[in-house]
DNA sequence: GTAAAAGTGGACTAAAATGGTCCTATATCA
DNA sequence: TGATATAGGACCATTTTAGTCCACTTTTAC
């Protein structure tokens, strides 16, 4: 469905809540202001400490902080690394491969699809998701060559 | 994983077969060209052809052909019709309702985000899929912005 | 030094989506 | 009327996804 994971969607929204904040914040909390069950944000920034997008601090006082470098890094790099292997098909992969692929003639045509949406999205920060100027700005500079018979 | 479904894939070959004949074509004949199994062809022609994709003619002498609009619909539409609601999340979508919307900080700029990626496909036919020159043309009126730290 | 509060790692399960096959009915043509 | 198509939909196995839970470790405060 093109559509990315439920989990993805809440990990970027745990990312942009602890923008908000310098110090440690809690799962708990987190959970609290995001209202996405603790369970949930437990197991999601576990894997966001993983994937070191954040950074965490055990015992009392602990909890999680953005890493540095994360406000910056693309949506594209961001969904690829919450959802692994970004592509809009198998033979646009780099990685998996196709079993009709020696008949298919239109293969290539799906890989530079897949690039020119990575694009899009690469062009684009974390950051840049909570600031609403900056994205429609973003969007306005692909305006559709033609829209008609729509 | 934004990716289509394997099923969508196979949709846009055999559309793309279909393409290439201007009489009736059997599922027969497209699962012997395009080397997807029958059962699966059958499947996925019968989906076509109640979403107005191609036409059909039942008896002998039968089989199936390119509705005429069917070259020059879009990408986009083409994978809406075959996946239903095209969306990146659910809150981008308009039918779908969000558990956690009303704490939501970024919902807005997913549905930015895939107003540019439905552009993008929408600017693309059926036929320029097994047209390379006019995707990679496609393709380069899209040049990200910035390409800094990847 | 021990209790409370935090994160760590991973097992586990239920539900949904997906891919794929098969069967019965209907239409068409020679 | 038989052969060859499509039509509609049931059915199932597998995989993916969402979500919970438990046993363990680390840290701080008293």
């Amino acid at each position: 469905m093109l559509r990315i994971k439920k989990m993805t969607d809440y990990a970027v929204l745990i990312l942009a809540n602890l923008a908000l904040h310098d110090s440690y914040v809690t799962a708990k909390e987190i959970s609290s202001s995001t209202h996405i069950a603790l369970p949930t944000v437990q197991k999601l920034l576990k894997k966001l400490n993983r994937k070191g997008l954040v950074i965490s601090k055990q015992g009392v006082l602990g909890g999680y902080s953005l890493h540095g470098d994360t406000k910056e890094i693309s949506v594209a790099l961001l969904l690829n690394a919450l959802e692994g292997n970004l592509s809009i098909t198998e033979c646009a992969s780099h990685t998996d491969k196709c079993s009709v692929q020696d008949f298919c003639q239109i293969g290539n045509a799906w890989q530079l699809i897949n690039q020119k949406v990575f694009n899009s999205l690469d062009d684009l920060t974390l950051m840049d998701l909570i600031r609403p100027k900056r994205i429609e700005q973003f969007l306005s500079t692909n305006i559709p060559i033609n829209t008609t018979n729509h």
